[in-house]
DNA sequence: ATACGACTTAAACTAGGGTTTAAGTCAACC
DNA sequence: GGTTGACTTAAACCCTAGTTTAAGTCGTAT
């Protein structure tokens, strides 16, 4: 039912000095204390962790977090804006996914350039002949391959 | 043929402040200089600001940015370390974009549990009758109701 | 030849996100 | 009743990734 800071630490894989570190951002406005001053955790409280995670993880800096946490705090009267906050946050998010999954495009690319210069032995293959500059057309090839293919593998991966 | 800091920057979405940042840091042992040591980058340098570029988004440290651009500059001995190194890499981004996925899905649950409160006037349809904490069985009802639609639209999003 | 904008440098400053430290309280065990 | 271990606080510290500032140089247009 009440778990310390150091139970709370440790099951959702943090320390105790990040809890109290958020604590005194002002994300953890819910959790209680007993005589002595110590913060009480409730099983509810994880569910508010759980945001903060979510929220963190997504980049939201601490003040911000901190902000919808106490919107939460203030009962139905904020519903509409936290729904609002987290639609918004949905299309942050997947923007981000979304650069991300360019630059794991972009990464494979280069893969390709170095699979196919380790076979070759030199990266001269991909050079405009006569110099020691990469070939405009090079981008081009690979996507050309890449088109050719259903096997990405095969195109990018290096035999151990 | 040349380019000066300005321009580049201009080009790739920067400023100079950051550009010669990153020559101090070490990520353009690349570029030359002009007679009164101005920087002068050439067309193949895009080339190395675009592997920053795509190092930098998927969250690598300046340092090690570094470090893999000196192994560009230090010919065909080191090709296979950039292999190894991009395919390394490329893992890690993966289980990046893993990660930002599962966040997303989090978010979706919160838009559906505010879209029902919302909907409802109020957030104890999600609590416990009798208390003011969230029923443990929320996730798994929205779970459900993931599985029997196929327009995850429809279950999440709000009329505006 | 002088004014102007674009460039140079080193160094200080900022913001975000914690971590560490110092000093102290508390309750339980031996 | 003294040691131990878990807890408390505020404040100082650290790292990363830049941004800003101050002081100065260069080359071209007027």
């Amino acid at each position: 039912m009440n778990y310390s800071i150091g139970e709370v630490a440790q099951r959702i894989g943090t320390n105790t000095s990040t809890l109290r570190y958020y604590d005194k951002k002002g994300l953890l406005p819910f959790v209680e204390r007993d005589a002595a001053g110590r913060r009480k955790f409730k099983d509810n409280d994880f569910n508010f962790l759980e945001v903060i995670n979510c929220l963190k993880k997504s980049g939201v800096p601490i003040k911000d977090i901190g902000k919808f946490i106490n919107l939460c705090l203030q009962g139905d009267e904020t519903l509409r804006e936290r729904y609002d906050y987290l639609d918004q946050e949905e299309t942050v998010l997947e923007a981000k996914v979304r650069d991300m999954q360019g630059q794991l495009d972009f990464l494979r690319f280069k893969k390709w350039y170095y699979k196919t210069a380790v076979e070759a032995g030199t990266e001269a293959i991909h050079f405009t002949p006569g110099t020691k500059f990469v070939d405009p057309s090079t981008h081009d090839q690979y996507r050309s391959a890449l088109q050719a293919t259903n096997d990405r593998s095969q195109l990018i991966d290096l035999q151990k």
